[in-house]
DNA sequence: AAAATTATTGATTGACGAGTCAATTAAAAA
DNA sequence: TTTTTAATTGACTCGTCAATCAATAATTTT
């Protein structure tokens, strides 16, 4: 295998294991031997890759946020009515691969490495104004000058279910989550009858 | 001074040093040491009456969430409509007292604490129970079997909010965000003219 | 094949922090 | 006053863990 190939999987592992490993503990508080053992190889090489414990982090959110990010894009691509884009958008955030409860519990842990790193608390920033700007780019037609308000309380409200699915609150899974936010839009911007199946019975 | 107001003293100042050092690193990461010396005694003394360091991060939640508890009381006593204590719960949320950096920090940890701590957690629910069931009250009356849904929506706005705040976002503070719930309050209740001036412009 | 480069790790260091304990001081009860 | 009980702490123990480093193995380049 080439040596370039040799270091992007060694990374993607520990990045992977990372997540795995603060799923897990449901915190921050996992040691490098930890990751580094789940992903098969020595905490020293860990060190060597990412320099520290917190870039591994750090690298951790990134690939998280762009993995979302793409998703995002990939749904939303071909859909035709701006609605429908941001039902697109809304589902992406209660995906399999976006709700797996390791990606919520990282996102939770997340917002606290926010409050010590400025890295972590720009990477965060930069997500919720993504999210904010895809949301009001396709509210702003259907709902104009009220479109920043409802941007905002969707923003809100996933990351509100977002934390209630990381006490697993077994009321609210991906499917009950995703019709919430779904009837508010209905709400506000008027029902969508033949969509509004969508959210399984 | 008697002896057992020392003792109440004591824990009291310890709690309140916990949630100020919490809040002011934003994380769990606090040596008992840094909560001593905020409250002026040993970090043996800490120990001494709370057995360890779990125990006071439990005993600061139970702290939050009693006075919390309290504030709700006291905000609703005396209100004449389901919908103005409705109201009267979302203000309280973002009280100066609840809303507070500090206050909040220390939220958003002892969310990642529940994912260690069974107690933490129960707790945690038990707030979330709490307040669903004193929405759910109050909403029955105006919004019938739509209540329980409109009662889950509110309650994930609110912590979503509360998490926006943990991030320091500059444009959402206390009444943007009273503004917000009661916005999507009037729009699933219908308007309430004489009241919706509560926020300032 | 030799040299250079990269991958990889075991062992070590150095710091830090939770929890313990024996000892001291202060207050209350007798 | 003496005795008992509670308050309080400094010093210490024992782990743990991030980060480093020198050494070795594997690959690539020359």
């Amino acid at each position: 295998m080439k040596r370039a190939n040799v270091q992007a999987l060694r990374k993607s592992a520990l990045i992977a294991a990372t997540i795995d490993q603060i799923g897990a503990t449901g915190s921050l508080e996992v040691t490098v031997s930890q990751i580094a053992r789940k992903a098969g190889v020595s905490s020293a090489l860990a060190h060597h890759y990412f320099g520290s414990k917190d870039q591994l982090f750090l690298a951790a959110m990134r690939a998280i946020l762009s993995d979302f990010g793409a998703e995002v894009r990939a749904e939303c691509a071909g859909l035709e009515t701006p609605r429908r884009r941001v039902d697109a958008i809304v589902r992406t955030c209660f995906s399999p691969g976006n709700f797996r409860p390791e990606v919520v519990a990282s996102w939770l842990n997340f917002y606290v490495l926010a409050q010590t790193s400025r890295e972590a608390h720009r990477l965060l920033r930069v997500y919720q104004r993504r999210l904010h700007s895809n949301l009001l780019a396709e509210l702003r037609p259907v709902a104009d000058v009220r479109a920043p308000q409802i941007a905002q309380t969707v923003g809100a409200l996933i990351d509100g279910l977002y934390i209630r699915q990381a006490l697993r609150n077994e009321s609210l899974d991906a499917a009950a989550s995703i019709g919430l936010v779904t009837d508010y839009l209905d709400g506000v911007l008027g029902a969508k009858p033949q969509d509004s199946k969508d959210h399984r019975p």
